[in-house]
DNA sequence: GCAACAAGTAAGCATTGACTTATATAAGCC
DNA sequence: GGCTTATATAAGTCAATGCTTACTTGTTGC
């Protein structure tokens, strides 16, 4: 199963969530998913196995419990397949800055008509 | 749809992969999509539905053809959910400069057994 | 040893979604 | 106007997946 398939399904992210927090029991985990979700004991545990499948979790036993954790290898591979599209928003980020910065500037200068009707407050 | 099922499917990342080089017309997208996978035309555009339905991608008409583009919004969202897990990497890297900074730092003073023994080479 | 608890596995069912073929819409061209 | 090209939509099929109930496995504590 690919790394988006897994977190195509909101338990899965939920309980991804609630591991990185840190490493937690299966049944502390299963309390909250159950809880939120309404769905049963096996359902959480048959979505804890596709996170260890897929790379996603690691468990550690502690006597009669399963410690789980997050392993974050799949997740740096998500996150590089992210990086191609970046600069689309770093982009955007850059060029607000630019806007701000120049429409800071003009207002410094001497304040116009079009900063304020936009509604730009002049601090 | 939520954004990571839109990502779950291959084919639909591989046409966001293409469009972040730029905007391209259906035909394009399609040819390469129905070489790499296999898959006829109407299946092409039932995803490029998909990515427009769910933000990823908009279109603008060019006489008979459709002109597709990235829509970075939803990509952001994602990237901003992984954040809570960057830490986790990063960290790891960290403490993976650490230990190369400390070993060059000993290669540096007095090349050991320990360093040598595992494989590294002295530059 | 055995009852109680923690967690995972098995089997079956229902829903979803990705594909197919067939068809519709609309623009380009002679 | 009528043929061709570009793209989208409709309807139907099939496989994948997420759930349920029932059961198994392993650990704790008396």
């Amino acid at each position: 199963m690919h790394a988006f398939d897994v977190l195509g399904d909101p338990v899965r992210r939920r309980i991804l969530e609630l591991l990185a927090q840190g490493e937690q029991p299966s049944g502390a985990i299963s309390e909250i998913v159950q809880a939120e979700f309404g769905i049963t004991q096996p359902a959480v545990s048959q979505h804890l196995k596709v996170l260890r499948d897929s790379g996603f979790a690691t468990v550690r036993p502690d006597g009669a419990r399963r410690l789980y954790a997050v392993d974050s290898a799949p997740l740096h591979d998500v996150d590089a397949w992210l990086g191609q599209f970046r600069r689309f928003w770093e982009q955007r980020l850059d060029s607000l800055a630019t806007e701000l910065a120049r429409g800071k500037r003009e207002r410094r200068l001497a304040p116009t008509k079009a900063a304020t009707a936009k509604g730009d407050r002049i601090r």
